[in-house]
DNA sequence: CACCAATAGTTTGTGCCCCAACTATAGCCG
DNA sequence: CGGCTATAGTTGGGGCACAAACTATTGGTG
């Protein structure tokens, strides 16, 4: 058996959208990892205090819907960050069955060194800004049609 | 604390190419999975087939450098792969501490029924072919910088 | 009021992902 | 030859992701 590698193979690896797709997000998250270490933070609780920063309070079904993120994903991560003092989940009185997810100081305070971290990563990929832009419009037509 | 969305906040949700890279990449693994289901592969493990219809055999170090994968996520990945009989890991004679992973006749067969995969994607999204052609651009010009 | 369906979270199981520590073989070099 | 270092793969730990089963509250509707 030999390589069977061929401009025209639909199924090389080279042509798949879906493997770029993939590496390009573990590689990307692999950018953060280092800036997001010191700050307690890995890139999915990363996404969970961007949620909260612009819009807490906010229910688990809430952040499951901005983050796309299952439920169940999300329960565990959210005891990790209470865990370390970011946030706080307390019954909603109005609804016994939801939980309100807020800020602690703490928390709050983590706003400001993280607002470095943008910044940070465009440097360190060194794309022009425009190019990102195109890509999130682009991705996010993807997002959209995959639903 | 209201709500603090804001257009030139750099900490929106919304604007964060790595958020949106990582929704894409979930969004269409989902996309994948009920075509991969019948055939007992998730979406890593059918990359992993990918590589070795193109290009077994392959040591495990190689695949990791093709999917850019750590080893120690292939490790059990690829017995769950001999498990059900699609390939064989056996050590290189020629260097004991490598492993030659081969595909069996059922592994080499499933290549046939994966052919529909990547059409079936595609009509799925509903993107335009050329868009998907940029996007992997742009994808591979992201894997790059990342590095 | 009592039941019943819907909704919000949690838990459990399987698999992926990275890292760090470990084992074993290989290759080099005095 | 004997030991050193490098390389290949495995293992274990922490955390993410999804699905399915489960608990608890809520809000009808008869």
């Amino acid at each position: 058996m030999s390589d069977t590698a061929d401009t025209a193979n639909p199924l090389a690896l080279e042509e798949q959208v879906c493997f770029a797709l993939s590496v390009a997000a573990r590689s990307v998250v692999a950018v953060y990892r280092p800036l997001l270490e010191p700050m307690g933070l890995t890139h999915p609780q990363y996404l969970v205090m961007l949620a909260l920063w612009q819009h807490a309070p906010l229910s688990v079904r809430r952040i499951s819907e901005l983050l796309q993120l299952d439920p169940g994903t999300l329960s565990p991560l959210l005891k990790r960050l209470e865990a370390v003092g970011y946030l706080r989940r307390e019954r909603d009185p109005g609804d016994e069955r939801s939980l309100a997810v807020t800020l602690t100081p703490s928390g709050q305070a983590l706003r400001e060194r993280a607002e470095a971290i943008p910044p940070a990563v465009v440097e360190r990929l060194g794309l022009p800004v425009e190019d990102l832009r195109d890509l999130h419009a682009a991705l996010t037509r993807v997002i959209a049609s995959a639903r």
